[in-house]
DNA sequence: TGCAGGGTTGACGCAGCGTCAGGGTCAAGT
DNA sequence: ACTTGACCCTGACGCTGCGTCAACCCTGCA
């Protein structure tokens, strides 16, 4: 007779495991001598062997028992589904290596290609890191909510890289940024909010703006001003001062009937 | 201002994952409104969405936050172990999949084709399905104790098939086994143990049986007598008859020093 | 006012064991 | 007879990433 470890060195499994064969009533609970040890006979080792192979085979043990018993079709029919389930595994975690591996290659954060670019053309331009970094926030919002659009937005957006406006109001807002000791008084404000009023009223009167186009959900839109403010302050007074000169919003903006004074 | 199902569905994942990332620490409790809802600014969404794409990627949540932190090369490293975890994985899977084809092609169990054959052999020359499964169960031990051995054992086996003495004892074994119904009292037994002990002594005499030879581990054999003890008691009987003929064991059988009478 | 559809915490369940903790037993050496 | 080391026993928590109740509170609408 055999004991436990006996048993388990021959089938090629763990005592512990043993042990938890027989408490989900896989292997039959063995009797015991005088003193309650486990005592084992050796078709207890080819019934071991046997659970042993199966789960090797990535058989979940409460289907084991039953396997053991089955005829040959059933048996076959339950390898199949054991099969594809195994197959469903590989699949997902090799989705995930590509994921990882564009992980280790982009930016960071699995961004697509053209937000990574749009990125480097900022940091071209003279844009500082910590406003980069905010950026990228911002886009791995869009990407969330706009998946299939990122393409088009992008090319747009580099497009509109070419006006040196806009690189100005870039650089006017990074140099805010960088230095996060100014206050709500500082002057640049004024000045970022004077070029985007600007480049507002031209895209509103070539028609780049248009009052009617509701094509995306509201809220991500506003989750982007909201991620602004939260992520400096001083946002806040640069909204402040854009609805001074007739506008509302950040990231799309609203032409305010009536241009306060 | 968002609720935590709003922020869920924006990052894609569920209300309990959120709750569940509060719990373990990777996303900060968010602040309560008067009525104790969490709510939800447009960074929790960020933060949550960088969280889904590396859990995505399969990186353990216990590294998340780490990694989130982590500077490039800290970051690459993670990530390159991550991988080779994800590959091990993959491989573990696939190595699987090819044993339950094997479960699914062979006799049964992913026995080696060599014992298949064999076994097959035993069903030609008319042994029984009983002693056939029973032959099987025996050879999954032998299988798992010695398996580089197999091909030259069962080599030597399928030739000695060509005895018609030994072909005649399995028959006569088989109709004992097939029979549950007999005692010890079965004249076959008797039979079969004069068949037995004729080609105890031939393998002696023509230096088959080397009582020096200790090439194996002596505990596996014994481990076959005891399975066919275990299996059919008249197997104890038989062994007696075999001791009556001067010889012990069965699976390696000894010539004892004085054949008693 | 009632109801549907949110939100809250707390707890168990899942798969397959690994790994203590806190005992008793066996075999061998001194 | 005693110690020592190697085994045996049961019971219980831990791991991973949430799903799924349970039991209760909050809110907005008809």
């Amino acid at each position: 007779m055999l004991t436990i470890s006996q048993l388990a060195a021959y089938a090629g499994v763990t005592v512990r495991a043993v042990r938890h064969y027989h408490q989900i009533g896989l292997l039959p609970e063995a009797d015991r001598d005088a003193s309650g040890y486990r005592r084992y006979g050796a078709k207890a080792v080819v019934s071991l062997i046997k659970i042993r192979i199966l789960a090797n085979a990535g058989v979940p043990l409460a289907q084991i028992g039953q396997m053991l018993q089955a005829d040959a079709a059933t048996f076959a029919e339950a390898v199949q589904r054991i099969d594809s389930r195994l197959h469903d595994e590989i699949e997902r975690h090799e989705t995930s290596r590509k994921q990882i591996a564009q992980l280790a290659a982009g930016d960071s954060l699995a961004l697509p290609p053209e937000v990574i670019s749009y990125l480097d053309l900022l940091r071209e331009i003279g844009v500082g890191e910590r406003m980069v970094e905010a950026e990228r926030d911002g886009w791995i919002l869009v990407v969330a909510a706009w998946p299939e659009d990122i393409p088009a937005v992008m090319a747009a957006k580099s497009a509109q890289l070419d006006d040196p406006q806009l690189v100005r109001l870039y650089r006017i807002l990074s140099e805010i940024i960088e230095n996060d000791d100014t206050g709500d008084d500082d002057p640049r404000l004024a000045q970022a909010a004077d070029i985007m009023a600007g480049l507002a009223e031209q895209a509103y009167t070539s028609g780049e703006i248009n009052p009617d186009e509701v094509s995306h959900d509201e809220l991500p839109i506003d989750l982007l001003d909201a991620l602004a403010v939260e992520s400096d302050p001083r946002a806040e007074r640069l909204l402040d001062l854009m609805r001074e000169r007739g506008w509302a919003g950040w990231h799309r903006m609203e032409r305010l009937a009536e241009p306060p004074d």
